[in-house]
DNA sequence: GATGAATGAGCCTTCATTCAT
DNA sequence: AATGAATGAAGGCTCATTCAT
């Protein structure tokens, strides 16, 4: 016996079924696969709450958009704000790659700099899902917001230091100065590669041109002191 | 004053306000009433918009913070969303006010600089409800995206470059390096003033000393050329 | 303009439409009468708690059958769990009415207890929807079950008592007689004015038949010492 | 021992019962995991039924008390409403054991009913779940009304019935005094054994006492005509 | 004009039941 | 045969909005 579900958005559905048929006769919305599913529910909440907001994201869009059942989220993330929960967990333990893995340094203060900035602000974009609901939450949770400035800028600011820092040898940097940069450079970062083109709908390539200027100009007062 | 709403259903604001003035010959107490009570629930939506965010709000906590009653958002503003409009409003025509009103020019450009950012800084601090509230409807609704795009960073920017052209006489400064540094205070002071210790929690004094320190690396790197 | 409700169950809507538009020409289900409308909420909630069970009586069925909004449950007695105190307040508050004011003492101990039992078997079958409901309630909330003592047999027994000192002079009746044959008439009265007649579906004459017959034999009981 | 099971929509039982016993050759080990599992949902089932209600006891937690899976309960009596119905008919077999089989006669009359009352009010404690949830039930479906009534009080009564009759030599008892007296013990071993103490919080033993009391005015009644 | 009582659509959540494993 | 993952139909409740007063 087959249980035919109608998908709003059913296009080829003959082809899905008859394919099904012939391999499993099994209806594939009720095959088990909770990993996937909770990936799936995770992956859904993500963009809706990005894009509607959390208040305004319902528990019926996620499901739809998962592709499962509503009432799943109350099951494997114990309701709403679990869910939300889950969303932010699931995406720092992605992000436990670092600066150090993924860019070798450079030779020159200014080619590191440039390198840094644009390498972050490339960075911010691809997480702009992400940003915009933990910049959305922080705004109205303490809690979040607390959690948004270890994870975010703080963190990314001590990497930043530590990566100027390799090049004291051929310039006068005191500790200062470098905490100052990191700490720029980290918020340019966030504003070139996700304010600007994410948010307030900047033109993406520009935003990244202007970022890359700011960079030289940066290593140059860096050099001088 | 004139607090422009901005319905979607509606065509020609000019004529209907027009006619709205022409025609209404209330007693002047009236008027002052609905005035106030207006600018009250403007006042008590920005505050709990800004703090509970916009969804999460509702109309009768408007109504009981305002002092008045729930239905008269709808009287007055045509619902929630009305509101919301005369809120942005209200805002922007209370800041024509410029910077070169309120901020002398400096001999030096690093003063300059230093000035521009402290000020601008402190600005963004006391714009915290409007800028979270901003920023909030930005990131869910483009119009208001493109209204905070052009009102905020590039109005600024542009302000700012003014301000830098004025020395050009003593440093050679070219068109690029000042849209670039302009671009790069405005966002600068966007974190260094609102992110950090509005929304991220950061301690206000700090954030701001690392601003000013910013500041001069800046105007070193500009006068370097 | 008139917003037309349509009720499940309209028979005869043209002629209460005709009426309405000829007298008022205002919709009768939005006038304001917040009295009778809790009123109407507690006896629809009475009803249906008795015949479903709390459980399985929903918000909306009790909207429905007091003829209002399913909100104005919440609104009013703060969600289902407060209507249902209020259900019990109310009926309480009216059955202040004792015994003594409505029964006048008779000649012979026989007759009194005749007439006692009789009266509060016909009382009991009258309250036969609140009983139901408070003891299905005592069933499962000690809190419920301390008040159904206290306000029932404790209450009755007592009331009883008093009664049947009344018939001291004629007969020897020391204390301990009194509270048995009390508790046992106020048991008795339950058992035949309410368990048997409006759960069990025993036949409600003959069931007070028996009650008047058990009566005699206590009557008897008591008069020979 | 058989668990009747009562399905609405079922015609023949004994047809399909005697076909399953006829075919299942299942092993015996297998079989008596199943009869054990069966009793412990059933036991399961009857605690929680009686301390929370039908409709707020979940199957889940029934599964979970009963140490075993959800979807059995729905395997074995085909749903909530059949476990529901596999309790009382669990219980009412088990219930066969009638007074006469453990209650010898008395000399006296007086001491005949004393003794009724004291072994019913027992049976009526012991019992008190079961009560529970018959009464619960009875007061929401005529028929569960239907079946307690005949095996509650009409059986009990004729029992009691019984017994008196044997006194008639020593007194001169009617049908109608015995018919009387025996509902009316019935009725007040209810009360003192169920209602007051398992429903209303009454004390156990003060509850007990006022019964055994009641009882000799009842046999003091009934000797005098 | 101002008020707040009333509405009803829709949300989050629960749970009996089904069914793949 | 047993499990528990998955479903979907409600249920209680909230809240923007309407409208009698």
């Amino acid at each position: 016996m087959l249980t035919c579900r109608l998908a709003k958005t059913q296009s080829t559905n003959m082809q899905s079924l008859a394919k099904q048929i012939a391999t499993t006769a099994v209806d594939p919305a009720r095959r088990r696969d909770r990993a996937a599913r909770e990936q799936a529910l995770i992956l859904a909440a993500t963009k809706l709450f990005a894009s509607h907001g959390y208040e305004a994201t319902t528990t019926r869009e996620i499901g739809a958009r998962a592709g499962c059942s509503e009432g799943l989220i109350h099951r494997y993330f114990k309701g709403k704000e679990g869910l939300l929960l889950a969303v932010m967990s699931s995406h720092i333990s992605r992000r436990v790659l670092e600066l150090r893995e993924h860019l070798p340094f450079s030779a020159s203060l200014e080619e590191e700099i440039r390198q840094l900035m644009s390498w972050e602000v490339d960075r911010m974009w691809e997480d702009r899902d992400f940003l915009r609901l933990t910049v959305q939450r922080a705004m109205l949770d303490p809690k979040i917001a607390r959690f948004a400035r270890l994870e975010g800028p703080t963190r990314l600011a001590k990497a930043i230091a530590e990566r100027l820092r390799h090049h004291r040898n051929h310039h006068v940097l005191d500790d200062e100065d470098i905490e100052t940069a990191s700490n720029a450079i980290s918020a340019l970062c966030f504003v070139f590669g996700f304010m600007r083109p994410a948010v307030l709908g900047y033109h993406r390539k520009e935003s990244k041109r202007v970022a890359v200027n700011v960079a030289k100009i940066i290593a140059r007062g860096l050099q001088l002191t």
